[in-house]
RNA sequence: GAGCCCGUAGCUCAGCCGGUAGAGCACAUGACUUUUAAUCAUGGGGUCGCGGGUUCGACUCCCGCCGGGCUCACCA
């Protein structure tokens, strides 16, 4: 048997085999490795927090139940640093206090193990709060080994495809995936607390609508049809509006659009909409600065939060400009003097923005407004006077017919939030949709579509209301300084490997 | 979709002008009973992403493919 063993060791290292082997050795020992029934009954965080004024050398006849993750082993064994989600706690294990089953346990302990521990409190000469062990339980024997301790886990594909291995190393990891609960935990709870009622609506959508992009197709067998993955659940919760079903509704979920991925876009993400009667969007302006300045100042403390090289300012009020003039200043052009579309396409090309043969004057306004200005937007900023032709469920502007009442946010160069005054005029509604349809037919490919039974759900009739966007993953992004959205997406897509 | 860059042990990384691969951690064995990136000694571990080509000889040079990152385009 020993024989055969050192054979087996002498060949190709195989960590897996070896942990088998332990596996087995447990096993026979009666022990098992994925024991039942063993309740912590504290966290890490908690015993430091209750033994904090334990001094250096003390004991106590305390006796506590831990468990956790085996992250190191020193002399042997005797040290275990234990890390559970709170925090880490350190095991000695000494022939002293366990018996010699027990050590037998400890020698087929590898990194990475769970363990449960019960036994005594007390803290080291050195200071380090510890349990002297009286019992281990395994609770999940790991066959794979961890990657490096002190480095950890570096390899941005393999921390993607096997979050599990980045959290598990990454206490920054671990930090912002938390974070981004919390922060959609506030989001929530302050708009609950403004008397809005979350709703759900359909992800798969016969007319995928609300948004400009371009969807996920999909099929369903038993109604042999197609259908679409949302893009965006606007015109769901119109409808509901329509209905009557709150003057104050709002759904944070996912939307999918069949776009590139980039440090910044990957094709399901979450956005908070939502939808209030008898309010426009100088309501939403006041909303957006509201939940964001809010959620950073619960969340981080602070309204003033880093990103990056920038230092930016959240608190409340953000300035509101438009964007012909925010254009006019920074490229020198005034768009608002532009009157046809000619015009208005050389002049967005003098300025460096790519665009399509036909673009109507409110397209090349908006790529002119990419070109040279987005970048520029570190401090939040309402962007205002959006052109009608790309905005088309968004309220006319009484004072000029090429604009609508419309605004986007940004923050750090990019678009947060995206608000308008919605049409609920059914008959402007069907003729915005069908000047869609018609750049649709000349090539537009993200156009809108026309949804006939939206415009009748209009016919009966919606309140005047304001509605909000808010990209939740950008703004988690912001808030944990998170330089990609693969950062703040627990699973971000990925090409399967192999 | 295009351009640039990257892929070497389980992990983190070296590897020069082409001569068949190294370290640390991890692992195994031993020492060590108050360590904390424990320490010390010894040892094992490689389809150099994959496939071609050039060459006496390729981790290294060339081509193609796969996967990833960044930038651009599209978009939020």
């Amino acid at each position: 048997m020993a024989e055969e063993r050192e054979e087996e060791e002498s060949g190709r290292t195989n960590y897996r085999a070896q942990r088998l082997d332990k596996l087995a050795q447990l096993k026979a020992l009666g022990v098992d490795p994925y024991a039942d029934g063993f309740v912590p009954g504290a966290r890490a965080a908690e015993l430091d927090a209750k033994y904090k004024t334990l001094a250096a050398g003390a004991e106590t006849p305390d006796r506590v139940k831990v468990a956790g993750r085996i992250r190191a082993l020193r002399n042997s064994g005797m040290f275990i640093d234990l890390h559970d989600a709170t925090g880490k706690i350190q095991v000695f294990c000494h022939k002293d206090h366990l018996a010699p089953d027990a050590l037998a346990v400890l020698k087929l302990l590898d990194l990475g193990d769970l363990i449960g521990v019960e036994g005594v409190i007390r803290r080291t000469p050195r200071g380090e709060l510890t349990v002297n062990a009286h019992a281990l339980t395994v609770l999940a024997k790991a066959l794979l080994p961890l990657p490096e301790k002190f480095h950890g886990l570096t390899d941005i594909e393999t921390r993607y495809r096997q979050r599990y291995l980045d959290l598990i190393m990454s206490e920054e990891s671990r930090a912002t995936l938390r974070q981004r609960s919390h922060i959609v935990a506030v989001m929530r709870r302050l708009l609950i607390e403004r008397g809005f009622l979350e709703v759900e609506t359909p992800m798969l959508h016969a007319v995928p609508g609300g948004a400009s992009a371009k969807p996920f197709v999909t099929h369903h067998n038993a109604l042999d049809l197609e259908l679409y993955l949302r893009i965006a659940p606007e015109l769901h919760l119109k409808r509901l509006m329509v209905g009557g079903l709150s003057d104050k509704l709002f759904e944070i979920n996912r939307n999918f659009r069949n776009e590139g991925i980039s440090p910044r876009h990957n094709p399901e993400f979450t956005s908070l909409e939502l939808y209030q009667a008898f309010a426009d969007y100088a309501t939403m302006m006041e909303m957006t600065e509201y939940l964001i300045a809010t959620i950073a100042r619960e969340v981080l403390g602070t309204m003033r939060i880093p990103y990056g090289k920038h230092t930016i300012e959240l608190a409340p009020p953000w300035p509101r400009k438009s964007m012909a003039e925010l254009v006019k200043v920074k490229a020198g052009v005034d768009f608002l003097s532009l009157h046809d579309a000619v015009a208005a396409r050389d002049a967005a090309r003098k300025l460096g923005a790519e665009l399509p043969k036909g673009a109507s004057w409110g397209q090349a306004l908006e790529a002119a407004f990419a070109a040279k200005v987005e970048d520029t937007l570190i401090q939040p900023v309402h962007v205002t006077g959006f052109p009608r032709d790309i905005s088309p469920l968004a309220k006319p502007d009484l004072r000029d017919p090429r604009l609508v009442e419309r605004f986007e946010t940004f923050v750090n160069g990019w678009e947060v939030a995206n608000a308008f005054s919605e049409i609920n005029d059914p008959l402007d509604q069907r003729e915005r949709f069908e000047a869609q349809m018609m750049a649709r037919d000349h090539g537009d490919e993200e156009a809108q579509r026309l949804d006939e039974d939206f415009v009748t759900a209009l016919e009966y009739g919606m309140p005047p209301a304001g509605g909000l966007g808010i990209g939740i993953d950008r703004l988690v992004m912001l808030l944990t300084d998170s330089p990609s959205i693969r950062d703040v997406i627990a699973f971000p897509t990925m090409r399967p490997k192999g």
